[in-house]
DNA sequence: TGTACATCAGTGAACGCGCGTTCACTGATGTAC
DNA sequence: TGTACATCAGTGAACGCGCGTTCACTGATGTAC
């Protein structure tokens, strides 16, 4: 590897990480390439020596951060082996909301509202789709019937607040399920308005009324 | 009511709807004074007689939104006076949907990822709040133990491309359990990282925990 | 009903700023012989 | 090892554009008497 070589893997690095120190202070749709080259003390020029515009600079931000979360996903199952169903999609979850609280100008990137002028090309979908599938390979190994025991007793901490607002004296357990049903259901919004389901489920109306009713069950007093 | 009072509300609204038209086309981030001018075809500085700054405008923008979402979902709690709460849960979350569906910029302003550079002022809490309510209010007439039936059989209609994906013969239950699981743990994400649950829930790792122990059990095989 | 004054909507020019992208160029690095 | 040429990174000026906001102004509408 020549030093030229070893000199532009470094500066690439270098602006794609100047931009994504930008995401978090502007937002994806005001990354500015010069801003960034700014930043880096270079002319805005020299930026079209790595990234052919803006449009691609945000395509790499994108396909860099579906790669680190689905590493972070994978990880997670990989290191659930073995245990049930229950202990290894909570482990997944865990790990996946860690990364986007880390990163949550990254994460707005890739779950949030698109940014608007900018097509996301068809190098974004394989990476997104790892992440689904570290999720479908937790079904695999798992016997069915396996996660039918109860949830362990509140610690009564999380919902004061919520208590008092409601001034009612609802408990932990009816609490967490109706707001269950409730982020399920802009969950469900937020991925069909955003892209994540194009192309796969068929009659989104049929499949959401569905969705809903599990959650009522979910969300029943 | 003057004639100079009624020019002044009815160009207030023309504002806001070529406001509404540009975000849906170029987003809430680039949402611009002087396009809005154009379109209705004043000088930019116009508009700063109806409102003191771009800021403001958005402001408007979104304290309408969440009122006209909470319209629709206490109308929706409304005519399901006297149901099921399972029935009551799925009209509010169809009605909801609905809106979302019919104005996806409008609601990607309210629960999408924030504008940068933007904070939303407190007058923005209470309408956001309305809404919320007419979730809750459906636990006033409910009595426990209600939605225990059973789901309705599957049509066998809305996974056929998610199937063919899995190679899989999961069944039309599972796959709704499976990505009900999932639209919690990305809605719950959203919701922490773009700020709906601020000033609520107390502890927000503890229930993200219990949240996902409640899914845990909804996607187990 | 008529007049005098105050209020207000709308104008157009201007300020100062930032943006993406192109282009001809210089000088350093790499490569073939 | 040395030379000749090709490749490539980086420069700085320029193009053409859009932005939010301010300001002194004109002329119409509203109000008090």
């Amino acid at each position: 590897m020549t030093a030229r070589a070893r000199a532009r893997a470094e500066l690439t690095e270098e602006i794609k990480r100047s931009a994504r120190a930008q995401l978090a202070e502007v937002g994806a749709s005001s990354l500015s390439v010069r801003a960034i080259a700014r930043d880096l003390g270079m002319a805005s020029s020299a930026v079209y020596r790595y990234f052919p515009g803006r449009d691609e600079l945000l395509t790499a931000l994108i396909v860099d951060g579906y790669g680190e979360l689905a590493d972070v996903a994978e990880a997670a199952v990989d290191s659930t082996e073995g245990l049930e169903f229950a202990d290894r999609f909570l482990g997944l979850a865990r790990a996946i909301r860690g990364w986007a609280v880390a990163h949550p100008h990254r994460y707005a990137l890739l779950y949030g509202s698109p940014v608007p002028g900018y097509a996301a090309p068809d190098d974004t979908i394989a990476p997104a789709g790892r992440i689904v599938a570290a999720f479908i390979s937790l079904y695999a190994d798992a016997a069915p019937g396996e996660a039918a025991g109860d949830l362990a007793p509140a610690d009564e901490l999380a919902f004061t607040r919520i208590r008092d607002a409601l001034g009612s004296e609802a408990d932990d357990e009816l609490l967490t399920r109706g707001i269950a049903a409730w982020t399920q259901l802009f969950g469900h919004i937020s991925f069909e308005l955003f892209g994540q389901f194009t192309n796969t489920v068929d009659d989104l109306d049929a499949f959401f009324d569905r969705l809903m009713m599990v959650a009522a069950r979910t969300a029943a007093p």
